[in-house]
DNA sequence: TTATTATTTCGATAATTCTGGAAATATCGT
DNA sequence: ACGATATTTCCAGAATTATCGAAATAATAA
């Protein structure tokens, strides 16, 4: 995870729309949910949330599985896991907030 | 820290330029960078640089303070250890990555 | 006051992103 | 084949963001 990729990541999580989904494929467990579930949930046109999922797919946010008729979505966590480790190690200061992670005591 | 104020965060923080001043101004430790010095640094024009600065410090990510003629710049830890922590817990699973964080054994 | 340095604001253009209707594609059931 | 459902691609327009030279502002020094 170089900077570039960072900011590429944080670019995709960085608008309300595709926040969102990615929080609902969390939240929705490891079965994820399908494009027209989070249509639904969202509530934005059909082709405009297909733009936001490629945007998130492109960046590797997103895994796509199709099942018939219905694409399904589940969120790459090892990716997230790589981005939040990117903010911890080079932009946070080296002490760390009290009772949330831990590093080189 | 809500999903719209992440969002924010993230979408200034989603540019390559602005996520590199960031990480420069966490390297130089707590002292910061001036405004010139980050400009050094990074070798853009004094205005795109302040543009791209004044995103970062309209989202409260970066904080500025006179010192003479240099307009010193540090970095908001406690602002960004919130939005690490609204990724960690609103975005990741709840199975940590192995050997990295530790939540709720 | 004039000069010098540091940085921002103005103003304009280029580039990118967002949005969504319409048409196309994919899959399934009959 | 046909119809229905799920989703994408095409296309275009609106909105936002990025870029940067020139001028303006702020602070210091002579």
């Amino acid at each position: 995870m170089d900077v570039n990729h960072a900011a590429r990541c944080l670019e995709k999580l960085g608008n309300p729309t595709r926040l969102e989904a990615y929080r609902l494929l969390v939240q929705a467990g490891p079965e994820g949910l399908a494009v027209g579930e989070l249509q639904e949930h969202l509530d934005i046109p059909a082709s405009t949330l297909s733009h936001h999922m490629s945007h998130l797919v492109n960046a590797g946010l997103v895994q796509q599985t199709r099942e018939g008729r219905v694409l399904r979505c589940t969120p790459n966590y090892a990716l997230m896991e790589q981005l939040v480790g990117f903010l911890t190690e080079q932009c946070c200061s080296g002490v760390a907030a009290p009772s949330k992670t831990r590093k080189a005591g």
